[in-house]
DNA sequence: ATGCCTTTCCCAGAAAGA
């Protein structure tokens, strides 16, 4: 079984590239995040040839997670219990959907930004954070493979980053988000990291600007954390940088990973 | 990168991204 986690930077620009991905990367659950469309326009009938059930919860312009499936989808949760909202507690942005995919259960995350680190978006990103512990706490436990995966929007450690000491000061390297991210990983769940494809660190996120892919100016922020079941059932892991190259790549790069269930 | 791209809103330029 192949599971994956891609931020396409908007489902629609990247609809022929996806298309593309699914049919020769072949993943029977992948998760989406920033598909940046609301549910109707969510374009499920361009991968159902391919197989896939689409699980989708949009915002509309922002955000925008799904599970795309060929494995069965089930048992499909919208949101979180006491997810926090933006900018206001009344404002709850789409940014985490749970399904049961046949034998595994994976929740698609795309956590906030932060911003900066003095702006209220970044004390959002703390609190939107242990809502996701709490959230995962029963599943990351449990007997049943489980991953949450996607655009976690923190690098774990220093060698995440292209460049540490250009990081200094910046959100998604400081300690309360790193903190945070320790603490999810205490409810019982393994972080998968992919094989080193090339350079020195399996990075999944470039700008776009100044030509940072091909620099290596990359960052590790999309992630695949395994609950005991899962991580022990993985033959490899690896980032697609294929995706991420060409005319008219997402800025992200998938990661997939193969199970032997 | 305090904006060297890209995407959305919608047709101009702001907001957001990390």
């Amino acid at each position: 079984m192949r599971i994956a986690t891609w931020n396409v930077n908007s489902v629609l620009a990247r609809l022929p590239r996806l298309v593309d991905w699914l049919a020769h990367a072949a993943p029977d659950v992948v998760c989406l995040q920033e598909t940046k469309v609301d549910d109707g326009a969510f374009p499920a009938g361009d991968v159902a040839p391919l197989g896939y059930a689409v699980a989708h919860h949009g915002d509309g312009r922002w955000n925008g997670v799904a599970v795309l499936s060929r494995v069965g989808l089930d048992d499909v949760v919208r949101g979180m219990p006491g997810e926090p909202g933006f900018p206001d507690e009344g404002t709850i942005e789409a940014r985490t959907l749970a399904a049961t995919c046949g034998p595994v259960r994976v929740r698609s995350v795309y956590v906030p930004n932060g911003r900066t680190p003095a702006d209220p978006h970044y004390a959002y990103k703390l609190r939107w954070l242990a809502a996701l512990r709490a959230a995962v706490a029963a599943d990351a436990s449990g007997a049943r493979p489980f991953a949450v995966m996607g655009d976690f929007n923190v690098a774990p450690a220093d060698a995440d980053v292209w460049d540490p000491a250009a990081f200094a000061g910046s959100t998604h390297v400081t300690p309360a988000e790193r903190a945070e991210l320790g603490a999810l990983r205490e409810t019982g769940l393994t972080d998968v990291v992919p094989r080193i494809a090339k350079g020195p660190h399996p990075f999944t996120y470039w700008d776009y600007r100044a030509g940072a892919f091909h620099k290596g100016m990359g960052m590790r922020i999309d992630l695949v954390y395994a609950n005991a079941a899962l991580a022990r059932s993985v033959t490899g892991a690896w980032v697609d940088r294929e995706a991420r190259k060409g005319k008219g790549p997402s800025d992200h790069a998938p990661v997939v990973v193969d199970l032997s269930l």
